[in-house]
DNA sequence: GGCAAATCGGACTCAATCGGTCCGGTACTA
DNA sequence: TAGTACCGGACCGATTGAGTCCGATTTGCC
């Protein structure tokens, strides 16, 4: 069930290499498709995605390349995969509307939605602060701190 | 991202179906079928799969059909969907051991490595009492309660 | 100005998977 | 013994996914 398309993975590998460089330091598509072992064309279009996201920022002509558009602890999981998945649920209820006609008489439609509220929510609270410093998951689960009260929230008890 | 198939979702529209009636009452595929709009050679196909992994028995023969193998509360939302999802996993890493010859410099291994086992926990002890009665779930999450209270209600075919 | 480096973006192929169907075989029961 | 219903494999068409190709455009640098 829940795998990630291809293009998602390819999209995590490039923000969490972005976010180990220096804030302002652009990396060209060729550069990261090499040191990551990437098809250089696919990763370009998976970057082309992330721009338009507004996850990147770009940077046309000679010297050019890419750059985070904001600090990784403000990047959470689900903006860097949205872009190249179609069907982000559960049941076809939730991803697809046109195919499911089975709208009243369906008694899977309700406790799944539930289901896919839940993970949404954990997902969408999820920083790709994860792959940059992952053992403080070990401890707290999907529900990471957000970056403004990692210091003196969330203790628990 | 994680959509289940088809044949899935099927299975937990049997499942759910078989436990709402009395624990010994058999049901035909074609009578499934009929009442919940499936497909039947697909459906057939289904509890064929539901019923290798345990999860039903069969009698054959004339009068024959399916029944529950054990109440609801006692199957697990993972033994429904494993059958008919061939890859369960976040990351290539994790779905097709085949493919991914990346193992060593990837660095997505290991913190999705902890996703993933924090999402199969969560199913894992998610059991099939959500179908039957969801609003428990509405305050305790995907952590259900112990496969005590099945409250099985009568209603005929 | 000219050239090279780099992003942009559409079109395209190829293979795998998925949803669904068909049909012959077998076991059971009335 | 005849009908009912499960068993199981073969098959097919549509969709999707991964990956490629190529031309256009923008920009920096000599
Ligand atoms: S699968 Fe869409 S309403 Fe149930
Ligand atoms: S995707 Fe397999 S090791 Fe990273």
């Amino acid at each position: 069930m829940f795998k990630v398309s291809r293009k998602s993975e390819y999209a995590l590998m490039a923000i969490q290499h972005l976010a180990r460089l220096e804030p302002d330091f652009v990396v060209s598509v060729a550069d990261l498709a090499a040191q990551e072992g990437i098809p250089p064309d696919l990763l370009a279009k998976v970057l082309q995605g992330l721009k338009k996201a507004g996850l990147l920022i770009a940077s046309k002509g000679a010297g050019g390349g890419y750059r985070l558009a904001r600090p990784a602890g403000e990047i959470r999981f689900l903006e860097v995969v949205r872009p190249f998945e179609e069907q982000i649920g559960v049941v076809s209820c939730h991803t697809r509307v046109t195919d499911c006609q089975r709208t009243d008489g369906c008694s899977l439609r309700d406790p799944m939605s539930v289901l896919n509220a839940y993970l949404m929510r954990q997902f969408e609270q999820m920083t790709m602060e994860l792959f940059i410093s992952p053992h403080t998951w070990l401890t707290t689960g999907p529900r990471t701190t957000t970056p403004a009260e990692s210091t003196s929230l969330g203790r628990r008890s």
